[in-house]
DNA sequence: CGTTGGCTTTGATGTAAATCAAGCGTACAT
DNA sequence: ATGTACGCTTGATTTACATCAAAGCCAACG
């Protein structure tokens, strides 16, 4: 976790701002500049409407462990990351977790009901975001249907993850958690365009137990099990190299 | 489950079709009529818009335990329950079952990934649905986006709701997720204006349990448990009375 | 109206994963 | 270099739920 010292670096682009403070996005053109674009929800954008879009954003930037913000906070924000992992959760009040998604470069947060954020989000690793103001981003999606139909579509995508994760939390043993988490974090890293083996793990066992319904234990002897197995092996960095995929699918599927 | 031999009683609305096969909907302005649109979809519609929603509907008559379609078909089509109840399934091989939600009129089936169906659905009572061709569908998305607004609000509601249900899987006990379930039966019954207590339970219990991840004995024995302790009682007509509602909210947040 | 077959409940036993409890590294600070 | 702290691994024990097994229950049907 990080110090209650610590303050989330925000700045409103195209605004005189510290240099420190600004890392991603090019203050003349921020989302222009944007290298992830693709992935985002701004994707099907022209270069007009992304001047748009440009008015109404601010970067934000996080250190590992720190929190952007909690369920039931008011939703006043919503957010697309650009760099880094974050990681969203829920509480039960005697504090038992359930972290519902890990986000990447492209990924959107900021799900609310009546209002009030759904989950809370935190950082895993470093890692930047696009803030947009709720009311102003509803505006411009009612402007530009293109954006609101790739939204639809990103919420398409989120839904069928969903269920693929309560298939897992509801239904597979241990062993088969890991390994489908595993491939699943494998096929993410290959659709941004990022070696899909050796794949990095930046997230703690605790946080990967609480993402798998499963205690860091349990996690960890699954890791190791697979480890002696031959099936995949654990290298410096946080790093595991799938060493036998086929064999990581059979078991993530009950073979 | 249905013999081998039923079969969904399909029509197009507007054209002549046997009185049978034709129970919900009034073929002159089926739509029009539609007694649950304000759940649905097809909310925000104006008359003349309706009109053109009727050209591409028709309308499906379900058995108890017929099946609609199974994951990984190609999705042809999408669908509104306008009556009766659904519910949604993912298989693994060995045929262990995750049910991924039941559905009530105005709830919304169809999701896809690459053009194949993610679940199965099949259905729970007698029902009725809407059913639109995928395609045509897009197309009046693309003329209506008040409609696509809709579906992202829908679809919001859905990811909410899964979020829910992977804390209910990942970390609450037996006790917590019956107590859980009944709770968002009763609340969901209250949103369609429908007596909130007691709740009806046209499910199986092994349906139910293949939905909290349990099997049907565990269920069966929460339920009992629930019933000793006076928090419900069974009734006739698979029907629940919640006795203290106070007790299972309480018992459904970990007290 | 007795038989049948499918759910549901209840009971006895087994087990995967949780919990409790030390040790291990590695990374960072003194 | 040496402490020390935190996350990870490994081991021993417990437990909630699954599994296996057998009765009840009740609606449909001959």
């Amino acid at each position: 976790m990080s110090s209650p010292f610590d303050i989330s670096r925000i700045s409103r682009v195209g605004e005189a701002v510290p240099q420190s403070a600004q890392r991603t996005l090019d203050p003349a053109s921020p989302c222009g500049a944007c290298t992830v674009r693709h992935l985002t929800l701004c994707a099907p954008l022209d270069h007009q409407e992304l001047a748009e879009v440009s008015k109404i954003v601010a970067s934000v930037e996080m250190d590992p462990g720190e929190p952007l913000f909690d369920e039931g906070e008011e939703a006043k924000f919503v957010y697309s990351v650009t760099a880094g992992a974050m990681k969203l959760y829920k509480l039960l009040p005697d504090g038992r977790r359930q972290v519902t998604g890990f986000l990447y470069a492209g990924d959107f947060l900021g799900l609310a009901a009546q209002n009030l954020y759904a989950y809370s989000a935190e950082a895993v690793t470093h890692a930047m975001l696009c803030r947009f103001p709720r009311k102003r981003l509803e505006e411009l999606l009612e402007r530009y249907p293109k954006m609101e139909r790739r939204l639809l579509g990103m919420a398409g995508h989120e839904l069928v993850a969903a269920q693929e994760q309560m298939l897992l939390l509801g239904r597979k043993t241990a062993k088969e958690k890991i390994a489908s988490f595993l491939l699943s974090l494998s096929r993410r890293a290959a659709q941004r365009d990022q070696p899909d083996n050796p794949i990095s793990l930046p997230m703690s066992r605790n946080d990967i137990g609480d993402f798998l319904g499963l205690t860091t234990e349990t996690v960890s002897r699954s890791f190791t099990l697979l480890k002696t197995n031959g099936i995949i092996s654990l290298k410096a960095g946080g790093k595991v190299e799938l060493t036998d995929r086929d064999a990581l699918e059979e078991i993530a599927e009950g073979g």
